[in-house]
DNA sequence: TTGACATGAGACAGATCTGTCTGTATCTTT
DNA sequence: AAAGATACAGACAGATCTGTCTCATGTCAA
């Protein structure tokens, strides 16, 4: 049986789609409780600030991110380096998705740029957390210098979040597969 | 003699040093005219609303991209490929300078994400002008497919910003020019 | 049935920001 | 010197947003 959807989970769905599709700073904690259907009180009971379902929100980010690098590892678990080709193209088509609109982790920073600021800490340990279980995989596949491979591939990797996300109609996931391959490669034959 | 700042190139002087350094949205009006020690009916004689000012300030940066690109013409007005290679090295080279604080219009865009704001729209066609330039440098240069090489770079460059932004105390201007590098080269030894 | 408690609808307070307006001082020009 | 334009300081209005509070309604268990 479909046990209902409580209203916390709907109230972060909601969240989570006008945060992402709209911007933090652009969508109103009235506007969410409108669309969630639920009540100003109950809203503030679940999350005693905006800020705290931003965290949230962010943290339903920083899960997905991790589930998607455990999905390379468990489809190539002999290979870290398959797994970073594979984590490659399956970000490649996650970005080319209609309703991609960049990382939510670096929109929030921008959005949020005063240091400190829980919004502004949270989406940087997020992405600093996913990025360093990457780095673990490059590490692994014995390349010659994996942390500046790891680095060269962050550069790359948000560089097309946000072409993905700004440039939306010009943005062909091969580009940037390829653009990754041969990062990895041009450190394969130079070592 | 030197003449005199006048008050609407003060304005924007320590709009743009306030805007860059702590966003747009962050910098209240009342913040810059304190700051340019003016008038606020003065601040709104020269800038009627506060997006006009942030339609000056991204101005300011898009002639000041379009002079980096004017410089690598100026260095090596003979081969474009080394335009594009100094290009790079200069770009890897404002990166890492403390003052950094990513790329302007990425910055405004993800700050105002709607579209067809007067900000949104400048910010984008700033950005689309820059690089378009970028782009017919890369045509120039007899490479075998110049639009995809130039797309690469795109999303590298954007990367390193955003980079060279939010993770400072890691960006290497290296690790960027020899991947833009490596790419170029990629490219000319598949050709 | 009834009482305890959660929920819905929405008014309200307080803060913050943009942009207008008023009154005074200063500067230039004739 | 006089007059008109310009600059300054700051009050004020209007909009917007977060978060609190009130009160009516519904739900579930004893």
């Amino acid at each position: 049986m479909e046990k209902k959807e409580s209203a916390k989970e709907r109230i972060l769905r909601v969240a989570n789609e006008l945060f992402y599709q709209e911007g933090v700073r652009a969508v109103g904690i009235d506007r969410i409780i409108l669309e969630s259907e639920v009540a100003k009180a109950s809203f503030y009971r679940s999350f005693p600030t905006k800020d705290d379902l931003v965290v949230a929100y962010l943290e339903l980010h920083r899960m997905r991110s991790l589930a998607h690098v455990e999905e390379a590892r468990e489809r190539h678990p002999e290979s870290a380096l398959d797994q970073l080709r594979f984590l490659m193209r399956r970000i490649a088509e996650r970005m080319s998705r209609p309703s991609y609109r960049g990382c939510a982790f670096m929109n929030t920073i921008v959005e949020f740029p005063e240091i400190g600021h829980p919004c502004h800490r949270k989406a940087l340990e997020s992405r600093n957390h996913v990025w360093a279980v990457v780095e673990s995989m490059a590490q692994e596949a014995g390349l010659p210098d994996p942390r500046e491979l790891a680095e060269q591939l962050r550069m790359l990797w948000s560089g097309a979040a946000m072409v993905a996300y700004i440039n939306k109609s010009e943005f062909k996931p091969e580009t940037f597969s390829s653009a990754a391959l041969s990062l990895i490669d041009g450190q394969l034959n130079a070592g």
